[in-house]
RNA sequence: GCGCCUGUAGCUCAGCCGGUAGAGCACUCGGCUUUUAACCGAUUGGUCGUGCGUUCGAGUCGCACCGGGCGCACCA
């Protein structure tokens, strides 16, 4: 065996201790049986809990190298591999055991090994970590195994895994106890490892073209850059209340006031907003700003991204999401919201002058309204009520009305209309972009608007940020700038029902003693 | 926050009109050994989410509470 698997290695570093059982009654009879096996581990000698394990092939590998060893035959070639021991049969005859690259079983049989090691395997469980030495062989029924003639442990699971034919379904469970999830449902390894890779080639992506990654403020005395309740925390030298950021929007347009022509940040957005499918209290948002562009550049850019992320990612740019295909190959629709909404409705909103008049639209339509205070959030309502659920195929729905976009440059040729898009699949919001506004009077009397709202009440309405439109005094430069939530695109990337499917530890309510 | 559904063994699930808690897998033991959910036999395993109530008797009926899922609302 290598010198990293000598077995000298796996002598006890600290004396056997006896495993505790004062508890024992409260222990379930699964966990007190690998106990004993713990202990009588300890009492051979035997650490349970090694240093370090030196391996030649993970799992993948062997089943490539050796894909054309014939049924039954075996070669000399030795390997050492290592992984969790997933199932095994026959006593332990056939034993598999899982490395993040797949699975590979070892054959132990007693003719190949020596007999204290042959023991061993009476004092391990599924769930235990095993290192183990052994030659190439391809069994009658063509399984690619390891006759080994060396094992070792290399971790003592002390709790039973979930059934390997049944799974684990439980979804309070799996989110609770999200490394059981992980263990048992390779897929969810799967869905985070699309998560990393969409991720990097994001990042990718943007380096290539010129961006840098920038670093903005979590901590904020105002929180500003989107319409959400932001959770408050205190600080206590400064004895201050601040505010978790829920958008990274007004510092990344102070970086580009102060020169830096294309930046991005890849950071966690904190929501103090319900929590749904598609909702989680904190999640992943791409801000990306952009000197001398305007909306229809952003348009191509984003369009150009997502295809480069999802053919790296998945090896295409078109793929099923909850049995739809969505495609990221074609170029995207491009609707204006007035006219998706004349296409669906029927009504056309230029001709609603008057916020009565837009009110008595929407009820006409049966859009129901809350507390939309203009022209248009109403108008905003009767999209969401009616267009946004339409907008499966991947659509950027542009020029939404100037009241409820405070930080968009109000479009170039049709009044009462700002140059913003979202990007709509599978009718969810996924992106959001605009030409930005760069003009600072505009800004400051589109900030006081929210400012008085807020002061009405309104708790999602933008707080008015004097040091934001400071740096605009300063010159901005005409920019074109988008948000991209990650997880919404990783839950497309991954067919994702849940938003809890694609974050790793969702936000749960505590279980209570 | 509202509505519907849901919580029974380590896992997956049955449990009818209220009558002493069940199965499969896993575990343990014995048998058998080149399997593909191995097989055969035996054993073991539960504060039925929590509490209160109705009842001679509650997993089952009622109420409250604690979690969770989905939908709505909010929002991205």
């Amino acid at each position: 065996m290598s010198k990293a698997v000598d077995p000298a290695s796996n002598k006890a570093k600290t004396p056997p201790t006896e495993a505790k059982t004062n508890s024992a009654e409260d222990v379930s009879k699964l966990k007190a049986d690998r106990l004993k096996k713990l202990a009588q581990l300890k009492e051979l000698g035997i650490n349970p809990y090694p240093y370090k394990f030196e391996r030649s092939h993970k799992a993948a590998q062997l089943h490539e190298l050796y894909k054309d060893l014939e049924k039954g035959s075996e070669n000399s070639d030795e390997v050492v591999v290592c992984g969790r021991i997933m199932n095994s049969r026959n006593n332990w005859l056939f034993t598999d055991i899982h490395d993040d690259s797949g699975k590979i079983q070892l054959f132990c049989h007693k003719d190949s090994l020596p007999e204290d090691k042959f023991n061993l395997l009476k004092l391990l469980d599924k769930g235990d970590y095993v290192g183990a030495r052994g030659t190439m062989k391809r069994t009658p029924a063509g399984e690619l195994s390891v006759r080994i003639k060396d094992i070792e442990i290399l971790s003592k699971s002390l709790l039973p895994l979930p059934d390997s034919w049944e799974g684990f379904n439980d979804v309070e469970a799996r989110y609770r106890h999200r490394y059981v999830d992980m263990i048992t449902n390779p897929e969810v390894r799967e869905t985070f490892k699309k998560r990393s890779l969409t991720i990097r080639h994001m990042r990718n992506f943007l380096d290539d073209n010129g961006f840098f990654e920038v670093e903005t403020p979590t901590l904020q005395v105002e929180a500003g850059g989107a319409d959400a309740r932001p959770f408050v925390t205190h600080h206590n030298a400064l004895d201050i209340d601040l505010y978790l950021r829920i958008a990274t929007e007004l510092h990344l347009k102070r970086m580009i006031i102060g020169g830096m022509e294309r930046v991005y940040e890849i950071g966690r957005i904190f929501r103090n907003e319900g929590i749904s499918t598609r909702h989680n209290p904190e999640f992943t948002m791409l801000e990306m700003y952009c000197a001398y562009g305007d909306y229809n550049e952003l348009m191509d850019f984003t369009e150009k991204m997502l295809r480069y992320i999802a053919e790296k990612v998945l090896g295409k740019a078109e793929f099923e999401y909850q049995g739809k295909t969505i495609s990221f190959a074609k170029p995207f629709r491009r609707l204006r919201m007035a006219d998706g909404i004349k296409e669906v409705t029927g009504l056309d909103v230029n001709t609603l002058k008057t916020i009565e008049e837009a009110r008595a639209a929407a009820q006409s339509l049966g859009v129901p309204l809350d507390k939309e205070d203009s022209r248009g959030h109403i108008i905003n309502a009767i999209f969401e009520a009616k267009v946004e659920h339409t907008l499966i195929e991947p659509t950027f729905l542009m020029d939404h009305p100037v009241e409820i976009s405070p930080l968009t440059k109000v479009h170039r040729v049709n009044q009462g209309e700002v140059e913003r898009f979202e990007l709509f699949v599978y009718g969810r919001e996924l992106a959001n972009g605009y030409s930005e506004l760069s003009d600072p009077q505009d800004q400051r009397s589109r900030l006081e608007e929210q400012a008085k709202k807020k002061a009405a009440g309104n708790e999602e309405a933008m707080p008015l940020d004097l040091d934001f439109i400071m740096a605009m005094e300063y010159g901005m430069p005409p920019t074109m700038g988008i948000g991209i939530g990650i997880d919404r695109l990783v839950m497309l990337l991954t067919d994702s029902a849940s938003i809890r499917d694609v974050i790793a530890f969702p936000t749960m309510r505590p279980v209570k003693a």
